[in-house]
DNA sequence: CTTCAAAATAAAGTCAATTCACATTTCGGA
DNA sequence: TCCGAAATGTGAATTGACTTTATTTTGAAG
């Protein structure tokens, strides 16, 4: 199971890895070539091509241990979750903005983004979208937490809820990053404004609509 | 005015444009070089440069032109809408999603939006955002309506539920354009969820939510 | 009709991502 | 321990976007 080969094809894996996070985070993604991660890992520059299908593949690698992370910060929080539900759904969906740039800047973010996007079909980029269904899943999760707890409406498809809810908070985000200006307090604060809105509704009346689609 | 210059300027322009549509329509964006649009367009290829700051940019002067359709028929669509808020509102965000395979393909808008990602900050760039913004402004001059017409409650901020829902369908249609196997039909069937499910809130009361953030 | 400056042009050059033909290493079996 | 096959590593070659430059074209003004 562990020959030597495999050991030596984790352990060149993780220091390829290491050295882009490095480089990404000092200078940037435009200014880091394959050839200089190539370089500050000690392999040739096509070995990186043999572990990572592109360097924008590179970046949504990291970007991928980062959802794992904030996958597991928000399962701690739906677990000790309280309060009203607006303030309940805004906390989660303030830990994947808060966590997002721990690791990675705006730039690299567009950069991700712009990756998973041209190369959707490659391993990372279906991880890229992977990623987000499942952090859509886990909001539905706690949309049905409070569906429970009697504090939202039980009727409510919430995995539909739930997938709207990370479609806003992953819009507003993408405007957030592709606007360099644009402060986190701004970001939060539409998002709140959101979420409260969506929690409460538009409609003028409940029963005009019809139950489902 | 109008001297013989910038008359062939313009049609230069117009030339290398309707050059670059055909060709990104008939071999996609990755497999047409700037050298080959030149060529169409009977220029040279510094001459491209001279009008458009990237190959992206070509690409996004061809969705701004898609925009300003788009916010035509949505346009005369509000002017003349009627009947239950949801269809309303799903009416006037299916126009978007409808229109925008008319002239560009999935993997043209792939590239656009990661051009308009990576170079936010271009002419372009900056134009694509701001017909997103434009379109967020003409959802809430929907919901204006409806709420002028007592079909939605007049103490939403029509702006902020016009932004919120504007990303929904954006957020849907980037799910859409980044899988091309998904058919249109079940992007219609999401948008169509979740605008219900906006417009009739998740909240179990209306009252114990605050009036405003 | 001459002059001028903006704009076009082609060619040559830069740059960095990606690929590829070949070298090296590991592995499993004899 | 040794061998051939398969996997993996390597950096030089390729590719195409984009830039630069030296030169030419062409409206426009006097």
């Amino acid at each position: 199971m562990t020959g030597l080969r495999e050991r030596q094809k984790a352990g060149r894996r993780r220091d390829i890895l290491a050295a882009a996070s490095q480089l990404f985070a000092k200078q940037g993604f435009a200014d880091t070539s394959v050839e200089t991660i190539a370089a500050k890992a000690e392999v040739g520059t096509g070995t990186v091509y043999n572990y990572f299908s592109s360097k924008g593949d590179l970046l949504m690698a990291l970007v991928a241990l980062d959802g794992e992370q904030v996958r597991a910060k928000g399962k701690r929080y739906i677990a000790g979750v309280g309060g009203d539900p607006a303030t309940a759904l805004y906390g989660l969906l303030s830990i994947y903005i808060d966590h997002s740039l721990v690791h990675l800047t705006k730039e690299l973010w567009r950069n991700a983004m712009a990756t998973a996007l041209t190369q959707a079909d490659s391993p990372f980029g279906l991880g890229y979208f992977e990623n987000d269904r499942l952090l859509a899943e886990q909001v539905a999760e706690l949309v049905m937490v409070l569906q429970t707890a009697g504090h939202l409406r039980i009727e409510i498809d919430a995995g539909q809820a739930g997938s709207a809810l990370f479609i806003i908070v992953n819009g507003l985000f993408m405007q957030f990053v592709a606007q360099e200006k644009m402060p986190k307090t701004l970001l939060h604060a539409r998002l709140r404004s959101q979420v409260e809105i969506f929690v409460a509704g538009i409609g003028a009346a409940r029963e005009p609509q019809r139950r489902r689609a």
